[in-house]
DNA sequence: CTGCATCCTGCTCGATACTG
DNA sequence: CAGTATCGAGCAGGATGCAG
């Protein structure tokens, strides 16, 4: 269990994972996607999931650089499990605040 | 998925679970089941978790006083996903470090 | 464009001692 | 037995500036 919660524990690797769910990032596209996050969270977050093996990281060599993430195989494994997961949230978001906007306004 | 995690997050929120999914205990004997947990953080969390909802508090008085806690209905709706999560986790851990015995050790 | 280094802040959790 | 109060440490996370 804990072990499990070290891994999608980060304040951000929930919104990572969901982005990247869609397919292929880069990671100016992931900043824009989730516009609060600091460039230095993004790859640290990014660095332990992939340390975890949850992404792949692809880096291109070119100039200016080039580097892509998408979730892998492994990755795909724990996706099933979080949406279950994501899907207990939101149901109970809904028990308590009545719905989404209430919860956003906070 | 952050709702859902902030309910779960806690440190030692998962164990409590876990122990209270066994049935109704007295506050003294999660303490014995959960020998490294301080008397305060018990507390909290407990309170936390009842909050949201997950557990049942239930207050007997007398004297000496006695305290029990269970699982609710909804916490239970909780504990079939965090099933699914947990065994998730176990198989990453696996998968990490060959076995459980491994990992006790760090 | 991407990522690292540094410094700093705030919150969670731990230790300890105390009340009804 | 159950719970509270206070204090302090550690660490995740934020801001900023620099480098390849």
């Amino acid at each position: 269990m804990d072990v499990a919660l070290e891994i999608v524990g980060g304040k951000w690797k929930s919104s990572i994972l969901y982005h990247l769910d869609t397919g292929k990032k880069r990671t100016h596209e992931l900043r824009k996607l989730i516009p609060d996050i600091t460039p230095k969270m993004l790859t640290q977050q990014l660095r332990e999931l992939e340390k975890d093996g949850i992404i792949h990281r692809i880096v291109h060599y070119e100039i200016p650089p080039k580097v892509e993430y998408e979730i892998s195989e492994y990755g795909l494994s724990l996706k099933t499990v979080l949406e279950s997961f994501c899907s207990w949230g939101e149901s109970h978001m809904e028990k308590i605040y009545g719905d989404r906007s209430a919860f956003l306004e906070k």
